[in-house]
DNA sequence: ATAACATTTGGTTATTTTGCTAAATAAGAA
DNA sequence: TTCTTATTTAGCAAAATAACCAAATGTTAT
């Protein structure tokens, strides 16, 4: 592995780690149809706001989503479209993993 | 987000997170054309043998990789293709971060 | 059985991530 | 200005991850 390759791989690395976690991907999909501000995010997920905020954070560093200011809100929107066909691949492991599973029973 | 929405968000977080390493993501690489032993996949990467063997581990238990002995070997196979095109929108993210941070300067 | 090889597992330590509470900012309303 | 609402930031403790070394496992050859 090269340097130049080693520097590629992290930074796809850190696209992916950024969408790793439930509450991420929850919010990944909340703005799959049009943008939201964080008050209609966090009421339907069951952790703190801070949280949420510091989630929204990350897919923002990661360039996964972007934000404006509204008056008091912050709307989010999510930047790549592609990222959705991408996750119903990773739908597909889990679902080869099941029925692998189903196999052993 | 209801206990079964959690529970599959959880799901594909945990594909997420095994891929989100570079190394792990060049083990899935080398794995693109055809299958291999571990003593190859050691060769090109820069750790220790039993550091790849332990990222290897996180693959196989996520569904993503597989393995078959054969004699004192073992090999390592890609499990589900499409991640490959999967990858190619992760590598869309960056491109766009990219050309956000060139149009800044 | 012993030796040599390929790979995995266990233990340790350093680093990162997560989620909470409390405090800080920013914008609009009174 | 002061108050309220919306959101982010800071600080902290618990949990998860990563990389190394050493020891264990499984396989073939002697």
């Amino acid at each position: 592995m090269t340097e130049q390759q080693l520097l590629q791989l992290t930074a796809r690395a850190a696209v992916l780690k950024a969408l790793a976690h439930p509450t991420r991907l929850w919010l990944v999909e909340q703005l799959q149809q049009q943008e939201r501000c964080v008050c209609e995010l966090t009421d339907g997920v069951n952790t703190d706001i801070s949280t949420v905020s510091k989630h929204l954070s990350v897919l923002r560093h990661a360039g996964i989503i972007s934000s404006r200011r509204e008056g008091k809100q912050i709307y989010y929107r999510l930047q790549t479209p592609c990222l959705l066909k991408m996750l119903s691949c990773v739908e597909n492991v889990i679902e080869q993993n099941a029925s692998a599973q189903a196999k052993l029973v």
